[in-house]
DNA sequence: ACCGTGATTGAG
DNA sequence: TCAATCACGGTT
């Protein structure tokens, strides 16, 4: 599902899947409720915007793979890769049913640097449950502008590329 | 509205 | 080197 759609239409079907986090023996199933789409080098709030750095590499990696990255000295924030290999663009997952925000989310699913550059799978421990669920059936969405991303201009800051599942 | 917190970035 | 910034969250 990342590597045939482009990052919107990406980002607008997560919503309503079910996020697996495998914890030891444990399995953390949480159903996605808000994503953002970051779709590119041309997008100025993207991180592949200001070109290849050390950080956002595993963008350039083929859709599927993880980024996450920290922020604020205290945030894991979690991408998921998409379009092209070497092309730059991701989702960002910003909350589910039970944890709303992204540092607050991979804080509960113990998510973090150790899980960077690594492929959605049982492997990693951390996948996409494949099947659709009621919630997305039935889902409802909004869009709105991406959340703390004024530095990047007039223009980029009001896409709506942010999508949410209404309650 | 303000600030903690520390890695990342780009400028010098 | 180094200062500014930051895809946040908690508190005032």
């Amino acid at each position: 599902m990342f590597k045939n759609q482009k990052t919107l239409a990406v980002a607008r079907n997560l919503i309503g899947k079910i996020l697996v986090r495998r914890v030891g023996k444990r399995l953390i199933r949480e159903i996605i409720t808000e994503t953002e789409a970051y779709v590119g080098p041309h997008d100025l709030a993207c991180h592949s915007s200001r070109g290849r750095t050390k950080r956002n590499e595993p963008m350039y990696d083929e859709a599927g793979t993880i980024y996450v990255y920290f922020t604020y000295g205290m945030h894991w924030m979690l991408n998921i890769v998409t379009e092209e290999t070497g092309f730059g663009a991701a989702v960002l997952i910003r909350a589910t049913e039970n944890f709303k925000g992204p540092g607050r989310l991979t804080k509960a699913l113990k998510i973090d640097g150790s899980l960077n550059a690594k492929k959605l799978g049982k492997k990693s421990g951390l996948w996409i449950e494949s099947e659709d669920n009621k919630a997305n059936q039935a889902k409802k969405l909004i869009r709105t502008p991406r959340i703390g991303i004024s530095y990047s201009g007039p223009i980029w800051s009001k896409k709506l590329y942010r999508f949410v599942l209404r309650d």
